[in-house]
RNA sequence: GCGGGCGUGGUGGAAUGGUAGACACAGCGGACUUAAAAUCCGCAGCCUAUGGCGUGGGGGUUCGAGUCCCCCCGCCCGCACCA
């Protein structure tokens, strides 16, 4: 009986696959099924994330092409941006020879695991003939205005030296380099994707993305961050105005009564113009400017404020509020500018007090009974000659310790004029109505969401097709002239910071004449920000023409993606951009689609233990998982641990004297050093174990989770719990060498059985053992059955037994079945497990064998989509045609799926006391006579009467007695 | 602060309002072996065990609650001086 060898099996299958062209996509005109994994960026090697992505969108391929679909599962790469960059500067070389050596590596790594992908789609965003279309895509929407170019106040990343997109500032840093974002004025490009922030925010509620998940909608609902409120002006006065009147944005109109003051930002033209003639102002200015934006610097930040010399007249009442510079207005939102209300808002009462500005009360709260009074007026609700307008100032409500906070919830209005007595909501429209009655402003919708700017001041990106003119502007560069593609330049110039495009070893490229006039002109030297590459890949996936990015007919017989998968770190930059990018799309003819992606699945992150060394020397470092010995070496006493490395010390010195054989090696302590020898590659053999003796002291070094463990080999290693892999913490795995040791479909299998798919999965190598001993079982199971194929069907009149399998194997099926169609890997391989447990003993010959055939096939094929390999290997073992991967999805037979006889739990008032076997169409009468005369149950009756009795069909019956 | 999610054995996790803990990992016992590894078979929530208690805590609805409702506690994620 031959073991089940992924070394040999797993090459010869995908070079089997490869020859009959068996995941290239077809037209067959069966129903069409577009998966898609996002496409990885080629910086080196996979990682077992990348594994763990693959393999679901793998799964979903495999099954819905034996569902019968025409599946379409493409693989590209995510090839331009800055790590090429940071390559060609560290390693020499240019960042193209990096990317696509890079390329090679991966995609044989990819090829490895097996996965059905279609690879005749390949492409790499760097390829010219990708990012020619790009171009013309960029020139097609600038003509069409949904592209600008813009003076503007940008993020400049200092250690990247570009401009960065506002998403990708995060807690006012570069999201890459992690570098002080700095502000600079320039000229560059905007996909003007607020336009369209309405639709954008629209199409998460109104069923277009049914299929996504809720807290990724609810994200870009954040991001998108639609305000309806009122945009209006205060009439100005004072010395030297710049303008007439202040136009602020709110969103409680309602609370106009309350004004107190108005406030602008610090960078706001108002406080800029007094600040040239006022020194106050101007240091104000100056210190909030010089003040850091990180997350930290806002919460430790105190209000704080300047006053300007002006007053704006209020609309109702006619008051001159005070204006002041604020620091915690800011100018990107809205206008810059607000009028505060200190009684219900939190950030305006700190202000008021600081500045003894008043705080006057126009809501009065809805109070729970029996609650204290929640906010700082409660004086003025029983004040009554507080009239409205009043500028009263009812702080003896107040407590001094700053405790009292703004009342900002539901209630109805007081102190408020014609606003009396409404509630809230009812007050907010008739405030808006009121000032546009006036005419001094306007309900608005506001967004946080701001344009795309997309220039990057980057070698290794998109080149923007545009050429620069002094008499005729920018202009775009004729389609017949595309691609502009980037030029060569002397690896040496990646050492020097900036962009390559901008000095001298470009100019020949730089320089050019203008296509309109002909006069001397010179090419935009910014590359696209590289989620603009990835924005529209998975379209030109569907359809290559070569003459446009994509042909309208051939992208929508495939789109949109049926089913999308990644990690929850795309959720707003990629997903968004990407749906708007489909909606440009649309509007150029390219496709009818406004959704890329129907299904969204968001996978769950690869952990495991972070294991910290500590030589020696006293030095500390962390230990990468394959530098430690297995599980079993991990001891709890000193004792066993010691006795343990002095076997080890006799089994080291033994194998560097002697030639090394590779046996296996066992960690427990009964070893005879005698017998025992070295793998080669053993990691004992790496180390020198004097320079790192264990000791005793060291025993008691404090461990992750309180407890000491040690390592015995080379130093004690603590273990820490579980975290995301990163390299620096050397908590990662490296799927290669771990499909060298147990066969890629085990590694693949493992990373789907443990979590559900969503969620964290810890990568154990117990676990991959786990999926290996399954792997061999299976393959064990199956090669009892070998050659069955030809046994032929099962006959209707079976005995109890050989039923019963025909019963698990159809339940099997169905099982897997809806637990791929619903994400639930974990559970599909659960089942398999189940199956495989039912298949013990299993009989293949006279009657039972074409029971066996059914059972092994079903086993074979709905393993396939988790182990394609094995399942081939099974595939054949049983003696079916042609490849696994191409067959049928098992088809069930219902049934099977319900059985004559019932087995029935019987509860005593709600406790599971018996259980009582019935003909599932028992009568009600009969089930509760069988109850009540069941044994266990009539002994838990004994002095009860029944009071009622529930018979729920199929599932339990209850006995309430009393 | 606002929004979303989650809390079940030693661990990862199963349970259309109907037998809580499927399946796996780790553990324990046994078989095989000179021995170990591997493999196979079996046991396994907790307790003071013919019974009782158990799904973060407290209430409620129900014949019956991990599941539904209310309150509280804890953890994770996203957003955030956004007016």
């Amino acid at each position: 009986m031959a073991r089940y060898n992924p070394a040999s099996a797993e090459p010869k299958w995908q070079k089997a696959w490869d020859d009959a062209k068996s995941f290239e996509a077809k037209e067959t005109g069966a129903e069409k099924y577009y998966v898609l994994e996002m496409f990885p960026y080629p910086s080196g090697k996979i990682h077992i994330g990348h594994v763990r992505n693959y393999a679901m969108g793998d799964v979903i391929a495999r099954y819905k092409k034996a569902q019968g679909y025409d599946v379409l599962h493409p693989m590209g790469w995510d090839a331009f941006g800055l790590p090429a960059e940071n390559a060609a500067r560290d390693q020499g070389g240019h960042p193209r020879e990096w990317t696509y050596g890079n390329i090679a590596v991966m995609k044989e790594q990819l090829q490895r695991m097996g996965l059905a992908i279609d690879w005749s789609r390949e492409f790499a965003t760097c390829d010219p003939e990708y990012y020619v279309h790009q171009q013309k895509l960029f020139l097609e929407f600038l003509e069409k205005g949904f592209v600008e170019r813009r003076e503007s106040l940008v993020n400049w990343d200092p250690v990247e030296m570009t401009v960065l997109a506002n998403e990708q500032v995060v807690d006012g840093k570069g999201w890459r380099s992690g570098a002080p974002v700095e502000k600079k004025s320039m000229a560059t490009w905007f996909f003007k994707i607020t336009d369209r922030a309405d639709d954008l925010l629209a199409a998460l509620d109104d069923g277009r993305l049914e299929g996504w998940p809720a807290h990724v909608k609810e994200m870009q609902r954040n991001w998108i961050g639609k305000s309806e409120g009122l945009k209006m002006s205060f009439p100005l006065s004072g010395n030297d105005l710049p303008q007439d009147s202040l136009p602020i944005y709110t969103t409680r109109p309602d609370t106009l009564y309350g004004a107190s003051f108005l406030g602008v930002a610090p960078d706001h033209p108002l406080a800029k113009h007094y600040a040239s003639s006022d020194p106050k102002v101007a240091a104000f200015v100056a210190e909030c400017a010089a003040q850091g934006t990180s997350e930290a610097d806002i919460e430790k930040a105190e209000k704080k404020g300047v006053p300007l010399p002006i007053t704006g007249r209020h609309p109702f009442t006619d008051e001159e509020l005070p204006v002041y510079a604020c620091n915690f207005i800011l100018m990107q939102y809205g206008t810059g500018a607000i009028f505060a209300c200190p009684a219900h808002d939190q950030r305006d009462l700190d202000f008021a007090r600081k500045y003894g500005l008043p705080v006057k009360p126009v809501i009065s709260p809805v109070i729970p009974e029996g609650e204290a009074y929640p906010g700082p007026m409660d004086q003025a609700s029983d004040n009554g000659s507080m009239g409205p307008g009043s500028s009263a100032t009812p702080t003896s409500g107040m407590t001094d310790d700053g405790r009292v906070e703004a009342y900002t919830g539901p209630g109805h209005m007081i102190h408020s004029g014609f606003l009396d007595g409404k509630s809230t909501d009812e007050a907010l429209p008739k405030a808006i109505a009121k000032i546009e009655e006036m005419g001094w402003g306007e309900g608005t919708t506001n967004y946080r969401l701001r344009d795309w700017g997309l220039s990057r001041q980057r070698y290794w990106g998109c080149p923007v097709p545009i050429i620069h003119c002094e008499a005729c502007g920018a202009v775009p560069v004729p389609e017949q002239q595309l691609p502009v593609s980037l030029p060569e330049v002397d690896p040496e110039e990646f050492k020097t910071p900036g962009n390559p495009l901008d000095r001298e070893g470009a100019r020949a490229w730089r320089e050019t004449p203008c296509p309109s006039c002909d006069g001397p002109a010179r090419r935009d030297t910014d590359t696209m920000d590289t989620f603009v590459d990835s924005s529209w890949y998975y379209a030109r996936f569907a359809s290559q023409p070569t003459d446009k990015p994509v042909d309208k007919a051939e992208a929508d017989a495939w789109l949109p993606v049926q089913q999308y998968i990644g990690g929850i770190e795309h959720a707003i930059l990629h997903l968004l951009y990407a749906r708007y990018f489909m909606r440009m799309m649309k509007e150029c003819g390219y496709t009818e689609q406004d959704e890329p992606f129907t299904n969204l699945f968001t996978q769950g992150m690869v952990t495991h233990e972070v294991y910290k060394g500590r030589y020696i020397t006293g030095f500390e470092s962390f230990v990468f998982p394959e530098d430690v010995a297995p599980r079993s070496t991990f001891f709890r006493s000193t004792d066993e641990a010691e006795k343990y490395i002095n076997i080890w010390k006799e089994v080291v010195e033994r194998s560097k004297r002697e030639q090394y054989e590779a046996t296996s090696y066992s960690g427990g302590t009964d070893i005879d050093p005698s017998k025992t020898k070295l793998a080669k590659d053993h990691p004992l053999l790496k180390v020198d174990l004097d320079a790192c003796l264990w000791t005793y002291d060291q025993q008691n070094w404090e461990t992750g989770d309180g407890k000491p463990y040690i390592w015995a080999g080379v130093t004690p290693v603590a273990r820490f719990p579980i975290e995301k892999m990163s390299k620096s913490k050397k908590n990662v795995v490296n799927p290669m060498a771990m499909a060298d040791a147990y066969g890629a479909d085990a590694v693949r299998f493992f990373m789907l059985s443990d979590s559900p798919p969503e969620r964290d999965v810890e990568w154990t190598e117990a676990g991959a053992e786990g999926a290996w001993r399954f792997a061999n079982r299976v393959y064990e199971t199956v090669e009892k059955g070998r050659g069955l194929a030809s046994a032929g069907q099962p006959s209707d009149d079976l005995p109890e037994a050989l039923l019963g399998i025909r019963k698990a194997a159809h339940r099997t099926a169905a099982g897997v079945t809806a637990d791929i169609e619903h994400f639930r890997f974990n559970k599909a391989i659960a089942r398999l497990y189940e199956f495989l447990g039912t298949l013990k003993g299993l009989k293949t010959e006279g009657d039972a064998a074409p029971v066996a055939a059914e059972a092994l096939t079903f086993l074979t094929q709905l393993t396939a989509p988790f182990m394609p390999h094995l399942a081939e290997e099974c595939w054949e073992l049983l003696g079916h045609d042609g490849l696994c991967c191409d067959a049928a999805w098992p088809s069930v037979n219902e049934t099977f799926l319900e059985d004559d006889t019932v087995t029935l739990p019987v509860q005593v008032n709600g406790k599971r006391r018996g259980e009582i076997k019935a003909s599932k169409d028992a009568s009600k009468e009969d089930i509760e006579a069988m109850a009540l005369a069941q044994p266990d149950v009539a002994r838990f009756m004994e002095g009860k009467t029944v009071r009622k009795l529930i018979v729920v069909p199929g599932r339990i019956v209850n006995v309430v007695a009393g």
